[in-house]
DNA sequence: TCTATCGTTTAAAACGTTTTAAACGATTAT
DNA sequence: ATAATCGTTTAAAACGTTTTAAACGATAGA
């Protein structure tokens, strides 16, 4: 293999994990699906081991994690006894089912947030007095906003259902 | 203050801080936003440093990060010589525009691997043997491929400009 | 001027996460 | 049956990030 094309391989790993580093993503998982996207064919444990210089179980994890979004797959090899990993080629696929997801239960999550806050005041009203009433009243108007927001991320995801 | 309103409050802020940890922020970033937002006044550094349970210098810093993104802002409180805090209370504002800087680096962080990737596999154009070249270009065009989820990302971003 | 009160900086401690090396069970070949 | 080759699990090490406590400079008041 022409060092300059491995150099121009390496770069690009290289800057791929970075750029999963920058959303929050472990960095191998990135690598991993460059390499086997780039390489355009299936590749064993062990070859994804050699080319990312990374601990065999943590190869292991990381395609495992890759298998559980989609993103991969393994496929039989005749003749072979390893498994062999292969991508799922339409990135815009990977990325959309990942962001939806995501998008999904961070909504979920801000749902149920509101929904815990308003039902301790709630069963808190008889304790209040006048004047905590009125604190408890501005409260649950700010949250009104704050679901605002979030079907605002409901509309987001769903612009991501219908276009991605 | 009645002690299931703080209760509820406190449940507010832990479930806010896991929220943002969800996304990759800092906890208390987004407790420092969300405890200004629900307090609907300004209040002090001592005040935030009381409500969190954090450390001076790590409120400081936090503050100012979120000062750096245009969602909080200091304000002068006539006869004390601390400084206040205020949030923007706009969250959608603060949402979309914290949302199109982010995704605008990612875009140009891919722009950059991907012409960084060209230049190599171009300046070492005169050094490949025949079967090199052939594996050059079909790296070339994996790499349309992405050239294209990342114009679709650019799309998003427009997307976000308009309806956000 | 001297002291008290601010917010910031900094160096170190605490913490969680990532990564590894080695052990392991399962499977296949000899 | 025994040995070799897989991928996975696990406990500990390595690592980076977060958080703190204390020192600090700046500013205002006594």
């Amino acid at each position: 293999m022409n060092s300059k094309l491995e150099t121009a391989q390496n770069k690009f790993i290289e800057s791929t994990g970075k750029l999963a580093e920058s959303f929050g993503f472990n960095k191998f998982i990135a690598q991993l699906y460059a390499v086997l996207y780039m390489s355009g064919k299936p590749l064993s444990l062990d070859e994804l081991v050699d080319k990312l210089g990374a601990s065999k179980g943590n190869i292991s994890l990381n395609i495992r994690e890759l298998e559980s979004w989609g993103a991969v797959k393994s496929v039989w090899v005749k003749g072979s006894r390893k498994d062999y990993y292969e991508v799922e080629p339409d990135i815009k696929k990977v990325f959309s089912s990942k962001l939806k997801s995501s998008l999904g239960k961070r909504v979920a999550q801000v749902s149920d947030m509101i929904e815990e806050f308003k039902d301790i005041i709630e069963s808190a009203q008889g304790e209040l007095t006048e004047e905590e009433k009125a604190i408890a009243k501005e409260y649950k108007e700010r949250l009104k906003k704050i679901e605002n927001m979030k079907n605002l991320a409901s509309k987001a995801l769903a612009i991501v259902e219908k276009f991605f």
